[in-house]
RNA sequence: GGAGAGGUGGCUGAGUGGUCGAAAGCGCCGGUUUGCUAAAUCGGUGUACGGGUAACUCCGUACCGCAGGUUCGAAUCCUGUCCUCUCCGCCA
């Protein structure tokens, strides 16, 4: 949520903001709504004031006819000021269902756009790799060497999920050690979360928990949800407190499980493991004052190039184009893995994003910092981003590591948690 | 899941219808005093929104988990709800 005075205050820069992230929201109204609202508050104010000195007076009234004639007068000001209350109240929530359309800013370096317009910044260290071979997509690899069986998942929960099995195991787990050890290394308090959340702390972090084309699970009878990343436990692990100014920042990464229910997605694009109902992520997450926030964005994009770099999984960067930014990000960067199996003859597929949300899920959360010495508080900035999302990166290794044989080598610094140097089919594992 | 207790300011904790934004203590900030430290002493110290000012300042409104209700008036009474704690049960 943008904050209203700098909306008021900013309203032509909101408005091509808007256009540019291609966003419908009525600034204009809002505006309008907006000088009622503030004349309501007036009245509701100055109404509860006189309210307020007939009832203080009422104790020093001389007899009992005064005090009953100060009682009325009480009682009908009181009622003035119910009214206009309720005036109030209904322009402020025409003014917040408006409010909560409008999209935090962009920076300025953003490329203006859609999708299309999204910039490369950089290609990863591992080059593109070269098969004399016909080529497997990881779903293929997955059947043949026994490691992911989407027919199981589907008789057990449906179409999007899917058993890990075997070395795909040591994987996922091998994968979390390896994230968490660089993370440790670069000063991140690691965290387990839990996978459900509050309503309300979804809201504030940017989702949208029930509805037509909602992307969570919620469960029956409660205002529980489960959750689509750690970035909403560990967002709302801070709601409403106020943090030390010395405190900051604070860098976590969560391990949870992610939880989508990809209404609307389907075709080859989304095949095997790319787009599921169920994945384990290490998220991190950061809070900030608000002139760290962008070096922290780019020390977090930094870190997942060093995590592709090390597993040697070739990758470029992608500077998000304002079209394609979610509502919360002032600026998202994206590592795109070159995914062998995919399209025809190979295609990049996005394993991580680092998003820059500035003050906006932190104003909508209520996180506060205080700087002692200084009068009120500000909000915190947030920024999230994805260090190992287990079943993409599982994508890229089965398909980049593939080899004539069908086996799979294990990326070197995976190779101590799964270890074996190479997943070769049963048959060959029980003959050697 | 059952029974009970409780949610008050940065913290501890008083307050059962009016002058309570809220005692006291701790913490924090500033002054004084004392070779330093420690101690003593005095004063200050919440947040949000709105308003007047050139500005430190000042004024108004709201906030005692949250949402309703009763009342001229609610931290205080009533209802609902969420959370926490203790005990019991169940359980990885």
């Amino acid at each position: 949520m943008l904050d209203r005075k700098f909306i008021v205050e900013h309203a032509d820069a909101v408005k091509q903001n808007c256009r540019n992230r291609g966003v419908e929201a009525d600034v204009d109204r809002l505006l309008e709504l907006e000088t009622q609202r503030r004349e309501k508050l007036h009245e509701v104010q100055e109404l509860n004031r006189r309210a307020n000195e007939v009832s203080k007076s009422i104790g020093k009234a001389k007899d009992a006819r005064e005090r009953e004639e100060r009682k009325a007068e009480g009682r009908r000001l009181r009622e003035a000021k119910e009214a206009a209350q309720a005036a109030h109240d209904e322009l402020e929530r025409q003014i917040v269902a408006i409010q909560a359309c409008i999209p935090n800013m962009s920076h300025p370096d953003a490329p203006i756009g859609e999708e299309a317009d999204s910039r490369e910044l950089r290609r990863g260290a591992t080059p593109v790799p070269q098969f004399d071979f016909p080529v497997l997509d990881h779903v293929e690899l997955g059947e043949a060497l026994d490691l992911i069986d989407f027919e199981g998942g589907a008789r057990v929960a449906g179409h999007g999920f899917y058993f890990l099995r075997n070395e795909a195991v040591l994987l996922e787990l091998a994968l979390q050690q390896f994230a968490l050890r660089q993370l440790l290394d670069a000063g991140f308090t690691p965290v387990i979360t839990p996978d459900l959340a509050y309503q309300e702390i979804l809201h504030g972090v940017g989702y949208i928990p029930r509805g037509p084309e909602t992307q969570i699970y919620s469960i029956e009878n409660s205002n529980l949800s489960l959750v689509a990343t750690a970035e909403i436990p560990l967002g709302g692990w801070q709601a409403g407190q106020v943090l030390d100014a010395e405190d900051l920042p604070i860098k976590l990464c969560g391990i949870s499980h992610c939880f989508r229910t990809e209404a609307g997605a389907a075709g080859r694009a989304s095949r095997g493991l790319y787009r599921v109902h169920q994945f384990t992520k290490v998220e991190m997450f950061a809070f900030t004052l608000p002139d760290q926030s962008e070096a922290m964005h780019e020390h977090f994009c930094q870190l997942e190039c060093q995590l592709f770099d090390a597993l040697k999984i070739p990758y470029r960067v992608i500077d998000t184009a304002t079209g394609d930014l979610g509502g919360p990000a002032y600026r998202k960067y994206d590592l795109e893995a070159w995914m062998p199996g995919r399209g025809d003859g190979g295609e990049f597929g996005e394993v991580t994003s680092a998003s820059n949300c500035t003050d906006y899920q932190a104003r909508r959360l209520n996180i506060r910092y205080k700087r002692a010495g200084e009068r009120g508080t500000r909000f915190v900035h947030t920024l999230n981003g994805t260090a190992v999302a287990i079943s993409r990166a599982l994508i890229a290794i089965f398909e980049n590591y593939q080899q004539a044989d069908g086996s799979i080598v294990v990326p070197e610094v995976l190779q101590p948690w799964v270890g074996k140097q190479r997943i070769e089919t049963r048959a060959a594992t029980a003959a050697n």
